[in-house]
DNA sequence: TTATAATATGAACACATGCTAATATAAGCA
DNA sequence: TGCTTATATTAGCATGTGTTCATATTATAA
């Protein structure tokens, strides 16, 4: 079988560099613990804040502010401050795709 | 802005039920850790037996052992044998796409 | 059967992860 | 200023995870 022989076009070969490595684990890592995935899910919608994320998903208001925090650091949420508050949307078109699509993959099987 | 009122077709809405829910975060769980992510990415191309793999990316036969146990329950990958050698290779396209979109997007990035 | 090669398994360990309670910070208002 | 609301942070704990060494299993061949 000869090299580079796939037809996809889309990253088939090419070494894994640690950093790209680093980023894609990173990346999954962030959709592997399902209060992440309950979260990102409900920011699908619209954007919500700390309080209305822990209500709605029925968890502390500590766990959520650490998850954002987790999930900011790795943007795939920013948020905007209104007074006190501060909401929450979704701010990484890719990895909330990954996400459609693997709910969608999971739930029509 | 109205409801469903997305344009991708992909589950938007649906609420999550707790076995979607598990099933999409143990996915993204195994693609989390970056010797699986190897391991599958050397996959692609084509099929190796277990000590290949572990020459290939400098693992111990036993670490590439557990993680290929790992990666067979969730049905990622499986086997073929010939004699006393067993050969891997991946076995969801799905998930395959997954990491091959994601290597593509950081990478390029 | 015995020996050998390839792979799988089990136990132990270090480390990472996620949640919680308590407290701190920040912004708005009386 | 002091009070309230909303969010962030810190430390501690329990659980989960990935690797390793040692050993067991499996299949083949002499």
């Amino acid at each position: 079988m000869g090299e580079y022989s796939d037809n996809t076009g889309i990253g088939e070969n090419e070494d894994l560099d640690e950093e790209t490595l680093f980023v894609v684990s990173q990346t999954f890592k962030a959709l592997g613990d399902p209060t992440r995935i309950r979260i990102l899910h409900l920011l699908f919608q619209h954007e919500y804040s700390v309080n209305q994320i822990a209500e709605n998903l029925h968890l502390r208001q500590s766990t959520v502010s650490h998850q954002l925090r987790f999930l900011k650091n790795l943007r795939l949420v920013k948020n905007r401050r209104e007074g006190t508050t501060l909401f929450y949307s979704h701010d990484d078109e890719h990895v909330i795709n990954l996400l459609k699509q693997t709910i969608d993959h999971a739930f029509h099987s």
